[in-house]
Parts: C-alpha cells; sequence; structure tokens
DNA sequence: TTAATCGTTATAGTTAACTCTAGGTCAAGT
DNA sequence: ACTTGACCTAGAGTTAACTATAACGATTAA
C-alpha cells in the first residue's frame, strides 16, 4: 500500500508539515501510523479523512469540535447517530451560510454598479442628484 | 434628524459596544460626530456605512483593509476607481466562496447519506459490504 | 444628595489557529 | 567521516478580532 510522508500530504492539501503537525497534536490524527523512530506514516485513507477535516472546517466548525467527530468515529457504531446528527447540523448550518453569501452578494453588486455609474459621470455626486437626473432625462 | 447612542446601534446591528469602539479605535468610523463631553452621536447614514462594514467583513475582508475603503470614501471622487476595483474584487472573492460553499455542501450531504444509511443498517460496516449487498439484492 | 446608569479612555486579557525556533535523531549521498 | 535534508518534540511567538477591566465624567430617578 502506498504511503505518504508528512510534507508529500501538506503538499497535496495545500497545508503546511507545521499545520498537520498542530492537527495531530489537538487530536485530528490519531489514526496515523508511526515508523519506529516516530517518523508519521500517511496513507490514502488517512489523507481522505484530512480531507473531511478540511471540509468540516470550511464551514466554520472550531477544531475542538472536528475532535469529538474524530473521537466518535473510533468508538463504532454506537457514536452513528451523533455523527449523523453532526452532519445534518452542518447541513443547515452550510445552507445558512449560502443565504448569507447570497444577500451579500447583492449589497456587494450594487456597490459595483453604484460605482459604475458614478465613475462613468466622474464624480459620486451623480447619486446625490439622482432625483434630478431622472426627471431631467424624462 | 434622528440620532442614536453607541448601545442602540450595537443593538440595532447585533454587535457589542466593545465592538463598536474597537472599529471606532481601528479608523472604521471617523464620521461619526461626538457631542461637547465626548459621547459618540450616531445617525442614519452611519448606521448603513457600519451595514457596508459588516457586509465587507461577510466576504472575509479583514478590518486594516476595510479601513483603506473607508479612507478612500474621504478623499472624495479621486478614489472612485479604488474603491469600484475594490468591491469589482470582493464579487470574484465572494464568487469563489460561493463555489467552494457549494462544493462542501455536497460533501456533507453525502456525508448525511452515508450515516443515515448506516444509522438504518444499525452498522457502519453496511459501506465496507456494499458491493457483495448489492449483489445479493440483485 | 446619592446611587444607578450610561457614556468615555487606556490598557490588559482572551481565543483560535496557526507559525516558528531550538535542539535533537536518522538515513542517504560524497 | 561528514554534511545535507527530512523528520521529530516542546514550547514560544504571532495575528486578528474581539472582550473585559479600571477609573473616570455626566445624567437622571428616588
Amino acid at each position: 500500500m502506498k504511503t505518504y510522508s508528512i510534507s508529500e500530504v501538506a503538499k497535496e492539501l495545500n497545508l503546511t508539515t507545521y499545520t498537520l503537525r498542530y492537527y495531530d497534536k489537538e487530536g485530528l490524527l490519531p489514526f496515523v501510523e508511526r515508523k519506529a523512530n516516530g517518523t508519521r506514516i500517511f496513507n490514502q485513507s488517512d489523507i481522505e479523512a484530512l480531507k473531511i477535516v478540511e471540509c468540516l472546517k470550511s464551514t466554520g466548525m472550531p477544531i475542538k469540535e472536528i475532535k469529538h467527530f474524530i473521537d466518535w468515529c473510533g468508538e463504532g457504531d454506537s457514536t452513528l447517530q451523533k455523527r449523523y446528527d453532526m452532519f445534518m447540523e452542518r447541513k443547515a448550518c452550510v445552507e445558512a451560510q449560502l443565504e448569507e453569501l447570497k444577500k451579500t452578494m447583492e449589497v456587494i453588486e450594487h456597490k459595483c454598479s453604484y460605482y459604475k455609474t458614478a465613475l462613468d459621470a466622474g464624480t459620486e455626486d451623480i447619486h446625490k442628484n439622482v432625483h434630478i437626473a431622472a426627471s431631467l432625462t424624462k
């Protein structure tokens, strides 16, 4: 089975070796094997697990909570409900984030067109006189 | 013209007075007026400006960069291009975030169904034997 | 008049997530 | 043999964005 060094994994996942060792220290990588001298040996499933860690992180989940999930995984079928509930909660959380981000996008797009108009006019004042301007072009 | 105290603004925007004073200290609220004794007086347009600050913050923009934008606003029409460019860049940034979040959502939803199946079966092993199971039901 | 409440500043403390340094081991190449 | 480079740990340092405290002033209700 193919194995990977810590720097290979770091490169693959766009992380640093510092970060990976930090994750390990925080208990996020209890499954990673070691050589006799202590060197970490990662395999493909370790990398897949790290991708889930990164996925949870990208939902805004703090590392301490991700550790709970990792712990549950090690406890077997008795924690299936907890893990299911966790992912359902993450789903709701991401849905809310998507909604928020869409609202943010609307504001940003409004600002883009605001500044486009101002830029074309050479002055922001164009927006102050918007009613007058509208009446003039009618 | 209606004015607002710092705690009223905090309540309205779901922030704390600490945060608002912190923003002020960081140069995000140079437009806020003061009473003779130093008390801040916010008006409606200050609140609107703060909503833009919050919008920029929700795109992941750091406070120091938001300050640049605030400074540009105070410098008038000579900075219109910079401000337009900034919002266009923010737009691209939010688009990228939306893409990322959609990918995250796919992974999370996959995990939800993974754990739903495991929960129904009472064991996670169901996924290890997925090929055998598939052949049995055929 | 005095106690509470709200405001102020300056400054210190907190938290999360890294990020780095020092000092060490070990295997490979010259 | 010795240098180079990748690995290790423990622990210190950094950064952003708050969050809290202390000490003070002004306003208001009892």
